[in-house]
DNA sequence: ACCTGAACACCGTTCAAGT
DNA sequence: ACCTGAACACCGTTCAAGT
């Protein structure tokens, strides 16, 4: 009992009308806006708000409190990465698995570096939050696409599919991240990126000898 | 001109005499403490200065601000992590370089799993600050210690030590920080280190054949 | 020389009053 | 039914007053 219980992370309520969705949007728009330009430090509901052309009160009729709406935010930007991930892993059934791992980093690392400056934005802002249940999300679509995807594999057969690809998946994810936080750019990190798809081949090839 | 100065993330003054390092050890034991029991969303100034028994005014001679505090914390951290990493490398100069790697990922795996609930207070606590200068700092020191420990392994010669021992060094911390958010335990965890020693030794092997 | 804590500006959140 | 924004409690930070 003396355990408080966490208040939702959830938004309060969807976006029904047209309106409502246009101002959804709006706020949405707001926020990552602010966060680009002045940091997560300086992100106030007040300035939201003034951005989006709302007042306050309104934004709490959506979020019920300001981390409602950095989880908001969040979930959207994991939900579009997890769609791209499962359509490029479908594009892929039926091929060779070394060119299933290129395609993989390929599409992550793209994600993650096309846009840095939302991709830092985002890693940033969402500290003080519990997000779990968001990374859970996310690496179940992910886990599930890439399965999918390895199973079917016209050169290559796994006796442990699930854990090779589990392996795989946080090899990848964790190193592109990493790369990222250590701010790795250009020539420095194509040759990472390449060394990578060396790695992952190269345990595939040890996969199928055993 | 139109950008404002960050302010400085260091401390404000370093603890001379005795009783200023007492009271320093007091502000962070007392930061890590309410850090792990309530999480960062309430860790307040106030909070922090009463646990430590001592004034907010006086915590503010030591940090400039809120955001020192958690830097400081999270320098200490890591400055005691790239301690333990330099001497398990010393350790293993001249040794084979699977047994390198092997020890390599044990000592950050541990590192990392062993207070478990302080890592991910830290994690957390981090956001909302820039802490790039950390994260580099250290880096520079990990990679000098693995480097100068793979260069001298005993069975094998690397054509390009530098981007062989940076692929290995940001694939095993990324590979177990997002092992880490995803909250992977117990066999699951234990299962995918097996699984990424196997991938570098691979990796290992392939480098040598070229 | 160092510490204190009331005071200030501002933030997150609410809710009575508007339309 | 939905929106507004003044009001409230509380936070980060300062600094005049203490010792």
């Amino acid at each position: 009992m003396a355990s408080s219980t966490p208040r939702s992370l959830n938004a309060r309520k969807q976006p029904i009308q047209g309106r409502a969705a246009v101002t959804l949007d709006a706020v949405f728009e707001a926020t990552i806006q602010l966060l680009l330009r002045d940091g997560p430090h300086q992100l106030t509901t007040t300035r939201v708000a003034h951005r989006a052309g709302v007042s306050v009160g309104t934004m709490y009729q959506y979020f019920p409190h300001k981390q409602a709406l950095i989880y908001a935010l969040n979930d959207r930007y994991l939900k579009a990465l997890a769609e791209k991930i499962e359509v490029v892993c479908r594009e892929h059934h039926g091929k060779p698995a070394a060119d299933m791992i290129e395609a993989l980093i390929d599409i992550y690392w793209r994600a993650k570096t096309e846009r840095s400056d939302v991709t830092r934005a985002l890693y940033r802002s969402v500290a003080d939050m519990d997000n779990s249940a968001l990374i859970e999300a996310f690496a179940i679509r992910a886990d599930a696409a890439t399965t999918a995807m390895l199973a079917t594999a016209s050169d290559t057969t796994f006796a442990d599919l699930a854990l090779v690809n589990r392996t795989l998946v946080t090899v990848i994810f964790g190193t592109v991240r990493n790369a990222f936080e250590r701010n790795l750019t250009g020539a420095v990190a194509e040759d990472l990126r390449r060394e990578l798809l060396k790695m992952c081949r190269a345990y595939l090839t040890h996969h199928s000898h055993n």
